[in-house]
DNA sequence: AAGTGATAGTTTGATCTCAAACTAACTGCA
DNA sequence: TGCAGTTAGTTTGAGATCAAACTATCACTT
């Protein structure tokens, strides 16, 4: 069983008696940044699952997809786009290097950077990931509802890019 | 500067010229999972400044306000609540139980379990994190327009409960 | 009672993440 | 030239988180 068993609850003020009570969120229920977390930590991890066979997850995801629409991309616009810190891809380029999904070129004129582009390998496996990540979009979208889902979009992507 | 540097970006194919091409994030786009991740991210990472001035973060405030609508509730049904695994909840309350912000005591009825409660203390710091939190919350609630609002937190709550 | 299976909370190990400090290399200006 | 400030990527340290294994206790059945 993953996350926690959310059972009966017994509780109450001092005196414990067997009444099973739902929680009270108060303002929570309301509030855009705590459904958010919930909404976010449920499809990662919905996700993660789908995608654990193919022993990637989300990140990995994302990560492969960016590389494969932008080759050449350097490492800190990749961190950008992926909305992670530069520091937290050093390992996951490492790794996907390593692993022969991605290959790193020094740029000649910039001896700093590098350009990273996908190997046939990484194709294969973004191509893998991408059904699995099809399979869970259809679902988080029949949640949704196909009315919705453009402005549900379209608010999240305005949320990312205007939070102060 | 938080986060990395989204600036220029000079890449291509292969040979590198100066051009700034914006990023191409294919499917990536228009995909639920993603988007939800980079809101969720940016409005975590707004809020954890805010509310570092009071010495907390998001997850403690959800905690501390969930023990006080709940008063009595036990760490399991805190973690279900709070969408995270029990196991990670420990950490937090034997915190706030060390900083005198929560009182924990233990069940008559049921010796393996712990009834949570705020002491004043907490309460006072939940008060001065629900300030931090409204402020916070009208900031997204500006970018989300009053008129979805409703709609859009409904979307996040079917989404933390329907997911398989 | 004794034993079996569930449950509350903790421990442990693995990942992931940020943030700040760091190295190397670039750019621009004096 | 040569220095000052910036940038690309890495290292390091701290904190969250999950998941599985574990301990203690409970509830039920026999």
């Amino acid at each position: 069983m993953r996350k926690s068993d959310s059972k009966k609850a017994d509780r109450g003020g001092g005196s414990g008696e067997a009444t099973m009570k739902p929680i009270d969120f108060g303002p929570l229920a309301t509030w855009v940044g705590f459904n958010l977390r919930m909404a976010q930590e449920a499809s990662f991890q919905a996700f993660s699952h789908h995608s654990a066979a193919i022993g990637e997850n989300p990140g990995r995801f994302a990560t492969l997809m960016l590389i494969a629409r932008n080759p050449g991309i350097r490492q800190t616009e990749l961190s950008a786009a992926s909305g992670r810190d530069k520091s937290s891809l050093t390992p996951v380029v490492e790794d996907l290097v390593r692993r022969g999904l991605v290959e790193r070129k020094r740029v000649d004129s910039d001896r700093r950077a590098y350009r990273l582009n996908l190997t046939a390998a990484g194709r294969k496996t973004l191509a893998l990931m991408t059904r699995a990540a099809r399979k869970h979009e259809r679902n988080l979208d029949r949640i949704i509802g196909p009315r919705d889902k453009k402005r549900f979009v379209d608010t999240l992507k305005r949320l990312a890019a205007e939070i102060e």
